[in-house]
DNA sequence: ATACATGCAAACATTTTGCTTTGGC
DNA sequence: GCCAAAGCAAAATGTTTGCATGTAT
């Protein structure tokens, strides 16, 4: 766990940083993303285990919100309601979806998709480009 | 515009043999959907000009959750509150979105990750697999 | 001491549902 | 005539903002 803290530590370095103060629901979120094996909706870090301050929903949502801002994280849209979010990992990650129940996994392929983003960049006059990659099907379990 | 037409009415015999009925509101919905250039909110496809009738907000949702549940439209993300929607088209179609302004222009490129698609199918046991390609940036008019 | 962060409450946008009436088959 | 579709109204959900108070710097 002491390599989940070093992390922690670093992200909260960066937050400092970037002009965010150091507060409890501050560590708290950026725990709860890096605890988590997905990405999560504002509602699933307020109810994660390492999520162990009480706060409010929209104190939650300016926290993301602001570290969205700085690339801290990512907003994934999915296609459920809620938004949701993950640290901004050094590798890209895609997402295989099940449409009927929900479930998410992660995909950890070689993304086929990398090298475009430059001649689509280069095309378009488009800067900061990044890319979402998302499968949607039915999961075994959803199959009856 | 007759091709136009034409398309509309194969559509809309595809949504009668699959059990829904032909309506004002049902053909002003796919002849909204048809004429746009890009995936549409519920909203848009009210206030579209191909929408001749009035009607309920609810109709539209109801309509369109019909045909999506047909397959004959299709359901993307995007990172905007509302979804949006197109007409599932033969080709599918990637698309560009400025985080600013929100404009999404349709990438016509082929689509790499095709081939991908079949694989995952095998290693996950999902069926019905389908995916959702989208690039965020800022567009040119929003560098400044 | 000064901003930035939080809590609380309210507004907002969109989706979703219940129930009655209308209209396609 | 029957059952699906539409209209209307209301609930549900998640996001977003305003303002007073608290707190990290």
């Amino acid at each position: 766990m002491s390599g989940e803290n070093i992390r922690i530590e670093d992200l909260l370095k960066e937050c400092s940083s970037s002009g965010l103060r150091r507060t409890a629901a501050l560590e708290a979120c950026l725990r709860a993303l890096a605890s988590a094996e997905q990405p999560m909706t504002l509602q699933q870090i307020a109810a994660s285990s390492a999520f162990d301050v009480s706060c409010d929903p929209a104190t939650i949502y300016r926290l993301v919100s602001r570290l969205e801002e700085r690339r801290i994280v990512r907003r994934i849209g999915f296609h459920s309601r809620a938004a949701h979010y993950c640290l901004r990992e050094s590798h890209h990650q895609d997402y295989l979806i099940c449409r009927d129940c929900g479930s998410v996994e992660v995909l950890d392929i070689a993304c086929p998709v990398e090298h475009l983003e430059k001649k689509i960049a280069q095309e378009s006059g488009f800067s900061d480009l990044e890319h979402e990659l998302e499968f949607f099907g039915r999961c075994a379990n959803c199959q009856d």
